[in-house]
RNA sequence: GCGACCGUAGUCCAGCGGUUAGGAUUUUGGCCUUCCAAGCCAACGACCCGGGUUCAAAUCCCGGCGGUCGCACCA
């Protein structure tokens, strides 16, 4: 974990084994843009699927599917438009750059400068004479910085649209559609997995900010006078490093230690939902291999928040390189759903039983894939007597299984090749290799990640038994092949250890 | 976007004005092989792109693209 040039080894090992690479290599490359390869793909697939059951199993909770491409209307309805964009000014001397609106804020005291638009903000600048903070030399004309994609619906071109930035909008605009297949009950959640974009000015750091990457979102609605949350004894004991506002601007790093019911009682957190998730995400997160003391729930201060919140907690994870964001979890109120109530106007309240009419309330916990994704390949990463070893989460690793013939003759292979077929059959993802010699393979395995290796023998040819192989400790056990399927089963349901497996072989 | 450093087989490195561009590992074919990258033989495979300087450029200069770090940005 302290070993500063881990980011680049699992880089070389990603590129090396197809977890993932840069995109458009023979053209030279893309910054920003990254592509899985078949070990990445199916990781991803199976960080994916660990989400879902996290946070998608209970009723009511709705999962969704919509279109990346938004009409403009959509996004100024949100305020992502002009909030999306800002005016940049770089200094002629230092070559610092700073928010131009930022800057006539703090020489004019004028408030919301940036809403005024960019001729406003380049003749303000102008006539205060503002200069460069940090040298006082001149600064250049303040440039337009948008982070959305923009591009033309229709093959005319008659439509402006925007790629989304976020999958949430898309929740809100269907909120009622999902209201009603929530049969009209709060509280209830749109969730979604899908593709976003922003065009960021300086991506980083391979899969931890790229230009275009899978988001997987969960909108929670519930009316604020009946804010409780009926789960939260579910994770209510889950322990959380938490950083508040307020330490923050004390400047104290140091984490409380307590619990989701505690941290609820302190006021800490502002609602229910919100602690919810986050236990939630504790958990999740540490389900990808992320211990307790790697993780931690750092709070947004105001004016690092986005437009819409009105409390936001980043869920952290510590990596060679320091601390990461791999989730955030808003508390967006009624912003949204108000903001298209008005941009759409479309009622978008509900009818409490009382008669009253009100527009729900927003809690959403919101992850990055791509930062999961390398998260869990670098905590699972161990160098080993020479050999790379993925100590990936069973239910995570790519493949399931490895199949190998000791050695690739008397009958052993095709021997094997059986074993491999029906194994696949009857749902096992699995790779066959015959290739070099069984140690090979093995070394092979473990770089992959994967749990274990079937390994066929000559006594398999005798009794019908074969040996599995634990990628984690090195060790095999021997088990009839009537059993196999069944015990890698329990295995990989967890409900078996690998020693469950057959009978202990001696070393 | 700015600054520093960097870009050589699939991967990781060496070479830093004239080399048949070298090594490790991987991959492929063969021999061998009864459990942890064994050994032997053979083969494939590279100077990011474009200009310039020079008799001569992987090597020096400029630009682009990409990467790492720092600043700024990060919904």
């Amino acid at each position: 974990m302290t070993d500063p040039n881990l980011y680049e080894t699992i880089t070389a090992i990603a590129k090396r084994r197809g977890y993932y690479w840069p995109s458009y290599e023979i053209y030279g490359g893309l910054s920003g843009y990254v592509t899985y390869g078949d070990l990445g793909t199916k990781l991803k697939r199976n960080i994916e699927r660990t989400w879902r059951n996290h946070f998608t199993r209970q009723q009511n909770i709705l999962e969704i599917e919509a279109p990346i491409i938004s009409p403009e209307i959509v996004f100024e309805a949100s305020g992502h438009i002009s909030n999306f964009k800002e005016y940049s000014s770089e200094c002629t001397k230092c070559g610092h750059s700073f928010r131009a609106d930022h800057l006539i804020e703090d020489k004019t005291g004028l408030e919301n400068v940036e809403a005024m638009g960019g001729d406003a903000i380049k003749r303000l600048l102008a006539e205060h004479k503002i200069k460069c903070p940090r040298c006082s030399s001149p600064l250049k004309e303040p440039t337009l910085i948008l982070t959305m994609f923009k591009t033309q619906i229709g093959a005319t071109g008659g439509l402006t649209g925007y790629a989304r930035p976020e999958a949430a909008q898309s929740m809100f605009i269907n909120f009622k559609r999902g209201y009603q297949h929530a049969r009209e009950k709060l509280p209830f959640a749109l969730a979604q997995v899908g593709k976003v974009m922003r065009n960021e000015i300086s991506p980083r750091r391979g899969l931890t900010r790229t230009r275009e990457f899978t988001i997987m979102e969960l909108e929670l609605f519930f009316d604020p006078q009946q804010p409780e949350c009926p789960w939260l004894n579910e994770v209510e004991d889950e322990e959380i490093r938490l950083i508040t506002e307020e330490m923050l601007a004390n400047d104290e790093r140091t984490p409380l230690e307590l619990t989701i019911r505690e941290a609820v009682e302190k006021g800490l957190i502002l609602q229910e939902w919100s602690a919810y998730y986050m236990g939630v995400s504790k958990r999740f997160i540490t389900h990808l291999g992320v211990p307790h003391d790697r993780q931690r729930f750092r709070a947004h201060l105001p004016d690092e928040r986005a437009h819409y919140s009105a409390q936001t907690y980043d869920h952290e994870v510590q990596l060679s390189h320091g601390w990461l964001e791999v989730a955030g979890h808003a508390y967006r109120t009624d912003y949204d759903l108000k903001s298209h109530q008005k941009g759409a106007d479309t009622d978008m309240t509900v009818l409490r039983e009382d008669g009253t009419r009100f527009t729900p309330h927003v809690v959403e916990p919101s992850f990055g894939l791509g930062r999961q994704f390398y998260t869990a390949l670098e905590h699972a990463y161990e160098r080993k007597d020479n050999r790379n070893i993925f100590h990936l989460p069973r239910d995570l690793a790519p493949y399931q299984l490895s199949i190998f013939p000791l050695v690739t003759k008397d009958g052993l292979k095709e021997k094997s090749q059986e074993v491999h077929a029906a194994l696949e059959k009857v749902g096992f993802t699995t790779f066959y290799d015959d290739r070099g010699s069984v140690g090979r393979r093995y070394a092979r395995s473990d770089e992959a990640g994967t749990p274990l290796a079937v390994t066929i023998d000559y006594a398999t040819l005798d009794d019908e038994t074969v040996t599995i192989r634990d990628r984690d400790s090195w060790t095999q056990v021997r088990t009839p092949l009537v059993d196999l399927a069944t015990n890698l089963r329990s295995y990989f349901s967890y409900t078996a250890q690998f020693e469950d497996l057959g009978q202990a072989i001696e070393p």
